[in-house]
RNA sequence: GCCCCCAUCGUCUAGUGGACUAGGACGCGGCCCUUUCAAGGCCAAAACCGGGAUUCGAAUUCCCGUGGGGGCACCA
């Protein structure tokens, strides 16, 4: 059974698009996807001056990343097509004409220069801005002489002068607004593109939107809305204003906080699933305890009417600990394939058996995908190269002809130990140790930085029957030369 | 300056008049496990912005403050 609930996610392209606008994005999805409706993708160009050569494909690609599928759209196609509003221009055209032909709006021949004047002025005493009305009232002569003056004018809302408005919001309850405090919006620029204002609302009922959802900064712009569909007698669809993000400073999410775009979380390692997840979590919570929620537990789960009004703050650490969660939870060949990419751009020659050989032991280690280059690089270099220093560590740094020892007795023990296995090299190694009177975590700290000239590693048994005894003795062997080269005083 | 929205641990939140000694999660601290680092297990610290009102009873309702956020473009 399929529902008449018609969404839409109407971003504009002016950049990759924000985790504010995608969690938006997610949230009218969900409600789609529970309701059986149609979710659709809507391009609101209306801005020529703030958008971007690639903007449409950022914004594709963002949602597909996060597998927000859209049922009609700009490259799918759909009944209400054009879904880019640059191309249903002559729509808004129309309907702007219809505004002023019923008395809804009026033609204002204000230039740029007078406005900006107005705005400084009305600073200046400190008075409420807002267009002064100018235009509202022309009388015919005048409006005549502008005409001939060759001004092309703009189209304003002819706001009410008194009395006020309301609307209700699914998260806010009822928004009132005084009239007097609504400005006489400009609904038509003069290059003949809409303003947001216009556009939306006549997409939204021509499109045949049931829900509109949309970040709560809107909230003082839905009055003019409001008084849209008033003016065109249409029926007004539910209205959801969800709360902003923001950054630890508690001012609204953006660029100065850091990574901000999905595409860079992305690039950075972190998992659709667990960006789903968490940003999910934030302003909407199902009950007192349940914090994992895959997508379809979402779609079964989510409801706008729990969503919170307060904004959230983005808290980085409970995103990391969600993307550890769900990189703990993949299969080995899932993880090797997502960390692959990341290897690869580091310049690293891959072995896929090698890979895949080594996730379990970076599995519990990593928080996003791209942590792991810096653990288990040395697994595909030809050679490592400690530092003197490093090498000898605490344990030996006053008994370097300890740790040569040490080495050598490692390198013997790996020559032999059979089978070549991490149960099977851990105990020689061991017992090795007992034999040299050195503590076990000393030779295997040692050893560590042998191999590996890092000094925090996966497991350390399990990667030297990774890296094959061959390798391991080179090392091993190069470690030595190391020590032995005296180091002038 | 004007207008609107919001307000529970540091952060995300549960809570819809008595079941609240205010619950969970992240983070933080401690302990256990342990070859490093993680992961995991256990334990702890940590909040109802303030004041009035309503009520037998208020985190929960109302009012006033305060604080925070957002808006006030021929941007969305």
């Amino acid at each position: 059974m399929t529902s008449d609930v018609r969404v839409r996610f109407a971003p504009s392209p002016t950049g990759a698009p924000h985790v504010g606008n995608i969690r938006t994005a997610m949230f009218t999805w969900l409600f789609a996807r529970q309701h059986d409706g149609k979710f659709i993708l809507r391009i609101e160009d209306t801005d020529q001056a703030r958008e971007v050569e690639n903007g449409l494909e950022l914004i594709l690609e963002s949602l597909r990343w996060l597998g927000l599928n859209w049922d009609e759209g700009p490259d799918v196609g759909g009944p209400h097509a054009p879904y880019r509003q640059s191309e249903r221009l002559p729509l808004y055209q129309q309907w702007a004409e219809w505004l002023v032909a019923h008395g809804h709006a009026y033609r204002c021949y204000c230039t740029p220069e007078r406005l900006a004047q107005m705005r400084k002025e009305q600073e200046a005493r400190k008075q409420p801005l807002g267009y002064d009305r100018k235009c509202r009232f022309m009388s015919d002569a005048e409006r005549r002489e502008k005409e001939s003056l060759g001004i092309v004018p703009v189209i304003r809302l002819a706001v009410p002068l008194t009395g006020t408005t309301t609307y209700h919001d699914l998260i806010h309850g009822d928004v009132t607004l005084d009239n007097k405090n609504v400005d006489d919006q400009v609904l038509l620029k003069s290059d003949g593109f809409p303003t947001y204002h216009l556009a939306v609302v006549v997409d939204d009922h021509d499109m045949q939107i049931t829900h509109v959802t949309r970040g709560d900064d809107w909230i003082s712009s839905g009055p003019k809305h409001a008084l849209l569909y008033q003016a065109f007698g249409w029926h007004m669809p539910v209205i959801a204003q969800l709360p902003m993000l923001m950054g630890p400073d508690r001012k609204k999410l953006s660029k100065r906080h850091g990574s901000t775009s999905v595409i860079e979380f992305k690039q950075q390692g972190y998992l659709p699933e667990a960006m789903l997840n968490f940003l999910a979590r934030m302003g909407w919570s199902y009950d007192d305890h349940t914090e994992i929620f895959s997508r379809d537990d979402l779609i079964a789960m989510f409801s706008l009417d729990k969503v919170h009004p307060s904004p959230a703050v983005f808290d980085m650490e409970k995103l990391n600990y969600l993307n550890g969660y769900y990189i703990r939870a993949l299969p080995p060949l899932e993880l090797a394939k997502g960390i692959r990419p990341f290897l690869d751009a580091a310049g690293l020659e891959v072995d896929n058996d090698i890979l895949l050989a080594v996730m379990p032991l970076v599995q519990t280690r990593i928080k996003t995908l791209k942590e792991a280059v810096g653990l288990i690089d040395f697994f595909f270099v030809e050679d490592v190269q400690p530092m003197r220093e490093q090498l000898l560590g605490k344990a030996f740094a006053k008994q370097p002809a300890q740790a040569s020892a040490g080495l050598q007795a490692t390198c013997d023990a790996v020559k032999n130990v059979e089978p070549f296995d991490a149960p099977t090299i851990e105990r020689e190694l061991r017992a090795l140790a007992e034999a040299l009177s050195v503590k076990a975590g000393a030779l295997f700290t040692l050893v560590r930085e042998a191999i590996t000239a890092k000094s925090v590693t996966p497991p350390l048994f399990e990667t030297i029957a990774v890296l094959g005894r061959k390798r391991t003795l080179a090392r091993l062997e190069r470690a030595m030369q190391i020590l032995r080269a005296r180091v002038t005083i």
